[in-house]
Order: C-alpha cells, then structure tokens, then sequence
DNA sequence: TATGAATGAGCTTTCATTCAT
DNA sequence: TATGAATGAAAGCTCATTCAT
C-alpha cells in the first residue's frame, strides 16, 4: 500500500508525479480524475505508473497522505491540549483551527482534495485506501477529543465516535464555507472564532 | 424537467423504473450508477428510458424529489415553529427530527440517496438537476432557521448562510453516524435528544 | 410519393411544416437534420409526419421540390432561348442567371439546402427521393443546351450528360464562392458576367 | 495528428487497418461510415482503434492523405509546367490530367472516397481533419495555376480562389461523369482532351 | 526497473421508424 | 385522420488495468 518502489524514485520525479496527480484529483475529484493525463502532466509511462502504485486509488491515498503529512508540518506541532482548563482548550483550539484554515486557504488544491473527499469513498475501487488516511487523520481529533474531556472542555455523555463525525461533520461545512467566502486575511480571526463557538457549543458539556 | 410522458405511465410501471433507479442511485451514488443497469432492472428499453426521461440527471432528479415529496408525506405536516418559546421551539424540532428520522431510517436506499448527494453534485452533468432538487429542500430549513431566530431558539449573529451549512453538515455527519448504529427503536429518542441538543448548542444563541 | 395526404391539409399548416423541415435541413444537411426537431418547430405529432410523408427522404423531397418551384415562380416564365443568335442566347442566360442569383441569395436557406444536395444523396435512405427532384430539375437545363446547341452557342462534340454534368459542376462551385463573398447588389452584375463568361468558355464551340 | 502510433505498427497491419478503414469510408462517406465496422473489418478493438488515432476523423484524414499520396507517388514527378507557352502548358497539363485519371480508375475506392469529400466537409466533427487534407491538396492547383498564369494560359482577371473552385467543381463533376460512364483505356484519350478542353475555355484568357 | 501497446467493458445519447389506439 | 408511446440498433468515445518485453 505505501508503495516502497515510488519512495526509491529521485525526490524530484516524484514531486512531479504528486504534483501532477494532485492537480488531476483537486481539479475532477476521484472518479471524474484520469489517469492518462495525470502521466501525461508528470511525465512518466502507464507501465511506471503501475509500476509505483497498485491502483487509482492507491495513488490517491498516498496524494492525500502527503499532502496531508506536509499541512500538518507547514502548522508546526500540535498545542498540548490537557493541560489547562476548558477555557485554555478551547483558546489553543481556535488558535491552531486559525492556522489550520490559513494554510488550506493558501493551499486551495489540498482543499479541494478534502472537499472531494466524501465524494471520493463512494467509489468501490476505492474502499481499500480508504482505511490508510482515516487511520491517518482521525486519531488527531480523536486525542483533541480526549484531551478535551480530560479537562472538562468537551462533553462525556455521547459517543465518542458521534463527537468525532460531528466534529468532522461540522468542520467540513464551514470549511466549504468559508471557501465559498472567499476570506480576506483581516476579517478571518473573527469568522474562524465563531466559527470555533458553534463547535464548541456542540461538543461542550450541556450548561 | 417535469417529465410528463413519465407520468402519464400506468403507476406499477412508474414505481417498477423509479424502484429501480433509487436503488442503483443508492447503491452506487450519481456518477457510478448505470443506467443500462436500471432499464435492465425496471424492464423498459433504453430508448423508453430517454423517452421518458432527458437524461441521466433528469431521472436522477426525479428520483430524488419523489422520494423527498414521500417522506414528507409520511411525515406528516410540518408544525409550526415560529409560535412559543425557544423551548417549544426546540422541543418541536426534535420531535420532527425523530421522526424524519424513523422514516429515514425505514428507507435505507433514501437515506443512502440523500447520502450521495454532496458526491453527485460533483458531476458536470448533474447541475441542471440539482437547482430543481435544492429549491424543494432548502428553503425548508431556510424557514425553520427563520423561526427559531424570530422565536429566539437560533443566534442571529452569523450569517443564516452560514448556519444553514452547519446544520446540514450536522445532519448530514448525525444521519450517517445514526446508520451506522443499527439503532433500535427503543433508544432512537435518547440519542435523537443529543443529537438536537449539539444542534441546539451549536446555533444557539451564545450563553 | 408526391403525398395527397399531405396536400390536404389546411395550406396553413402545410406551410408550417415544410416551414420547419426547410429550417433544419438547411441548418443541418439531409442527414443530420432530425425530424424530432421538424415535427417540434411545425407542432405536429411524430405519427402526422409518418403519415403525411413516407420518410425523412420523401419530406426532404417535398422540401426541395417545393423550394424549387417558389424559387422558380419568383423568377418568372423562362425567356425563349432558341430564337436569336449565340450572342443572344448568351445575354439571355447571363441575364437570367443573374436573376436566379439574386433571388438565391436572398433565400439564404434554399441556398443552403442546395449546397447540401451532393451531401444528401449519398445516404443510402436517400435514393428513391433523389430521382423526383433531378427530373424536376435537369430537364430545364437540358431545354437550355439543347437550345443554345440549336443557335451554335453551345459546342455540339461532347455528350450532352457531360455538359450538364459539368455546367452544374461550375454552377454549384460558382454558388458557393459568390456565397462565400458575402456579395454585394452593386458589383453582382460584374461578378455573374466573368462567371457566365467561364461556362460559355467551357461550353461554347471550340473557336 | 500524424499518428506515431499507427506507424510503429508492423506495416501488414497498418495496411490492414488502412483498407477497411477506406472501403467503409468509400461505400458510406464520412459521416455513415461506421467505426465499429471498420474495427471489425481490420481485426482490432476499438480501445486500439482509439490509441492509434484520436478520432474518426482523425482516421479520416490519415486515410486520405496515404491515399492521396500513394496516388501521388504512382503517378510520379509533377513535370514543370510554368517552362514553354500555352500550348505547352495545355498539352502538360492534359497529359497528366490523363495519367491521373487512368490511376484514379484503377482504384475505385480512392475515386469514391474523394467523391464523397464535399460530403465530409459537412459535418461538424471533420473540421480539424480538414485543414490537414487539403493544405496536402489544394497548393498542389494553386502552384498549376499560377504557372498557367506565367506563361498566359490561364485568365488574370478573375480572382484565384474562383478559379481554384471552379477547376476543383469543373475537375470534381467531370471524374463523377467518367466513372459513371465506365471508359474504356482505348476511348479514354479522346475524353480527356474534351474535357481539358473544357477546363481550358473557362480559365483560358477572354481571347 | 520501466515501457507503452492492447484491450474490452462501459458509458450516455440520438434517431428513424412502427404500430396500437 | 391523427396520435405519441415504444423500441432497438447504433453511434463515438473513455478508461483503468494488464502484460509481454
């Protein structure tokens, strides 16, 4: 699955063919995404593309994955979370949700890779790669989450897993809606702040 | 769009072509479903199909407002919520809730529909469709959000597009994270009462 | 295959269909056009044009035809060519050619539906229509050989299929380069006098 | 557009490919010809088909053009024709104007693809191949022409481009005419002298 | 390690024509 | 006399994947 045989490749081809693929699937989304001109753009033959990667969806997981590993290190380390009250929680989540939305504006094609994301896992041949990324991205939350319980910030008497996907849920949402604002830099702390207080009163223990 | 010739066919025919598509369209979502697959399932030639129908998103769109107009039926009339309180109103709502709910969780191949639909949206094809399908369905909660602010149950602080969005992604991520429960008739309520409370807590006025 | 169905009915409503027909057989060709869009545009049903006309051939038969004939009453009776001497008969075709030009390009779609003859009679649905208007047609120009061999304008040494042949070879590309040139009412009479001036060079006696 | 894959093909094949691609073009014409016939007759699938050439009309175009230059190279150098006087230049032309048609009768199917040029032009789809044929063609007449105009056999005081339709329309009825008449090599001289005869007392210059 | 030729199943859509009513 | 529902055949084209080299 994560593909040794692509990893061994000069560090340059393989930007091109990430580039080129992530071009492909921000632009069409999975389904819609060609093959064909994804070599084409980078570059490379049909036969090296199933060479480096097992399927579509493969070289999907592994755009994603990157692309994904490379937000996560442009926003530097994630804020210890448990340590503090409820109001701190919530002050560092605002404060990272702020960079996190930053970086996807400045980012649109990785936005529009999440965007497509949804649309993506509908595909059968998709399925496969599916577990890679969620195992990949949901622990995150998952820790904020607990570290949110922890200190009394985020509410115990749902499942965990239904925080989760309203969390994602909501976060989705206001992601595609912020996009569709086109934000200016000045006004997105406010935004992102209320943002941030809907979630927070969603996820916060009840009175 | 509407489809006259579709519905001057005897109604066991009509249901026969319609069963069929909302089951491929469930299964498979938009872009995948295929179309020799549903005139194969409801017996009708390719042409018929096209006779009846302009297109793969006419039928798409037809699908989708039919099964939309039944749950409504079997939901009865919608109450009204801009009389009383913020809590009549949210009590209202979550009584609503529960039982959209219950139908929707009775038709699995609608909910699965109404699943697909962020992934439909993506195809170029599909947008002459989905203005038709979204006018039916957002104004409604467009309606409600008005009520509860009029009422003083939902904040006026944020843009209702904004509101609107977040609602949606909620219920959308709550449906989901609901099928995936097999919930029992017997807990529904419990669980549909959390879900509108994070609903409440999220687009409620702030303390 | 002349159609008394047809010629029944109310002329109003004859002229609407054939109206339609010209349209789209001009916009498109015989073969591209589509009889759905015909019986659209003239309001009728798919069963009146199947029994009104036999075929889309027979239709596109009576089309011409009738064109034909408009065009030929709005030129007027055919001056006599066998009286005179070859100079005569030569300002009398120029004269009348000039005319037939003029009336062409002011019907710009029976313009087009004769530039899309040869395109037409290829399609093999098309054979049975094609006799019809070639023996509505040809014998006129075969009068005006015959004639201009009878006054010594017209060379008497090659088959007279040649001659039509090639007179209506020169005249169809003639058409279409004064189409091309999007000419003008003033410099028209200068234009047609070098065309006519080419197919009496061909077809006049050598010296 | 040339089709580098095509022609890595082991010539047998290319040849194979060629010839149903002709006869289907030859018997229909451009627009009826069938591409799943032409993939049956030549032995290939159709996803080939598509990995040779970029469309039908792409294949159109490669068709004509070897035809053209197979025809081309059969009937060998053109001889210079802008060298001696009028006469000259006439009894050139006729001579190869002779040799031509001897070729063009020795392959029907070339004759009828040809035949049904005007008709391809038509539709929509064959635009891009267009271009690429008759920049092969055309400059061919222009060049005659202007050579005919050097040495004062062909007419200067009429636009070029009516003189290149004219030959073209005047050539194109007149090789309809010959085929019709299934000529025989023995009578075949004469009728080309008349028929050069022909051509001539158009463009020759007004004594 | 890399290539690219080859494929076949699949797609949506159009159309002239027939025929029962 | 008129309708329009129904159809089947056909169309051009795309694509992810395989595999021999």
């Amino acid at each position: 699955m994560a593909g040794p045989r692509f990893l061994k490749l000069p560090p340059p081809q393989q930007q091109a063919i990430l580039r080129a693929a992530l071009e492909e699937f921000a632009a069409h989304g999975f389904h819609d995404a060609s093959l064909n001109r994804v070599i084409e753009t980078a570059g490379i033959s049909k036969g090296s593309m199933y060479y480096y990667f097992d399927s579509k969806a493969d070289l999907y997981s592994h755009v994603a994955l990157t692309e994904l590993g490379g937000l996560m290190a442009r926003l530097g380390p994630v804020p210890p979370l448990d340590e503090g009250d409820a109001e701190t929680f919530w002050s560092v989540v605002e404060d990272f949700y702020l960079r996190a939305m930053r970086a996807l504006i400045a980012s649109p094609q990785l936005a529009a890779l999440l965007r497509g994301w949804s649309s993506a896992s509908k595909s059968p041949a998709f399925q496969p790669a599916q577990g890679a990324i969620e195992q990949e991205s949901t622990p995150w939350i998952e820790l904020a989450l607990a570290a949110g319980q922890k200190v009394g910030a985020v509410r115990s008497d749902v499942p965990p897993t239904l925080l989760l996907s309203v969390v994602f849920g909501m976060g989705e949402a206001m992601d595609l809606w912020l996009m569709s604002q086109e934000p200016d830099d000045e006004s997105l702390p406010a935004t992102i702040h209320s943002l941030i207080g809907m979630i927070r009163g969603a996820v916060a223990p009840p009175n």
